[in-house]
DNA sequence: TACTAGATTATAATTGTTATCGTTTGGTTA
DNA sequence: TAACCAAACGATAACAATTATAATCTAGTA
């Protein structure tokens, strides 16, 4: 954990950009959180806890900065909501989604599984792909047990 | 395009809604436009044009009336806008689409190519796939073939 | 004709995000 | 330490996309 932040610090400094305190609580807090898909309302009112004083537009700036350095990955599900993702160290390409249609839960999927897509792509339509996004809308397991377990009771 | 207006018609008094003179210039334009990824805001400018007294927010109901009923797709290429795609008829599935992220041209991939990773995606995370979303950013051949050009000459 | 439900328009409100601006902070040099 | 400067900050205004509201209109029906 603590190694991650530093490597984001050096990251920051790379590009010469400090690790603020507000920046270091930001991050943590999509450490803490890394499971979820975090918008960036969400991110404030978290990184609240830790940095009572922190802006909303500060918060909007850190998000947009970490982008920018490819330390997170902006996504958005379509719901009018960006939401920011911790990538994973030393991916070069963007996971996938599960969203589920019944009770709104992201899985991801960290298997690339495109590789022969894009080989398809590349070839055929002449574009050279630099990433993907690829979201699958259906039923998660769970809601699809939960489906059992009613019809066992009916 | 008349029997296309016609089916659409149908589909909407399945449902009970009516295809309103509004509706149907909305509609139109859609047709006409079936290659572009078009905003609501895109859509409201040329729906102008058959039917000036329109107003925006008849627009945005319509094209909301429109996706309940599958009649067109709302995408979302995450630029902060929605934009509106008329469904092929009898399709299935979503199309993919090419994203160029030198001149921001959108083409379309109308083959599934999913199959297979679908059918991995079912078994191995219990997901019922419903609809996907597959976007690929890359450079398009056209910029492509620009930059031969630039290379050349130089 | 009067009635009713649905559709429409104009407009107000809301939401997510970005820009502005004056202030503060942290690092550097004297 | 003091003075300085650029980066970063927080509060708030501005903005754009979208949605909700309320009053009005229209088509169909009794």
């Amino acid at each position: 954990m603590e190694s991650r932040i530093d490597r984001i610090k050096k990251q920051l400094h790379g590009a010469s950009y400090k690790l603020t305190p507000q920046r270091e609580a930001t991050v943590r807090v999509l450490l803490e959180n890394e499971e979820d898909h975090l918008s960036a309302e969400d991110v404030y009112l978290l990184v609240k806890n830790k940095a009572p004083d922190i802006g909303l537009a500060t918060v909007y700036r850190t998000l947009e900065l970490l982008t920018e350095l490819k330390v997170v990955d902006k996504i958005n599900f379509g719901d009018g909501v960006s939401r920011y993702d911790l990538r994973q160290e030393g991916a070069a390409h963007f996971h996938h989604h599960l969203v589920c249609i019944e009770c709104g839960a992201v899985d991801e999927i960290q298997e690339d599984l495109l590789e022969d897509v894009e080989a398809i792509v590349e070839k055929r339509w002449n574009f050279q792909i630099k990433d993907h996004r690829l979201t699958f809308h259906g039923i998660c397991w769970r809601c699809h047990d939960n489906h059992d377990e009613k019809e066992e009771s009916e």
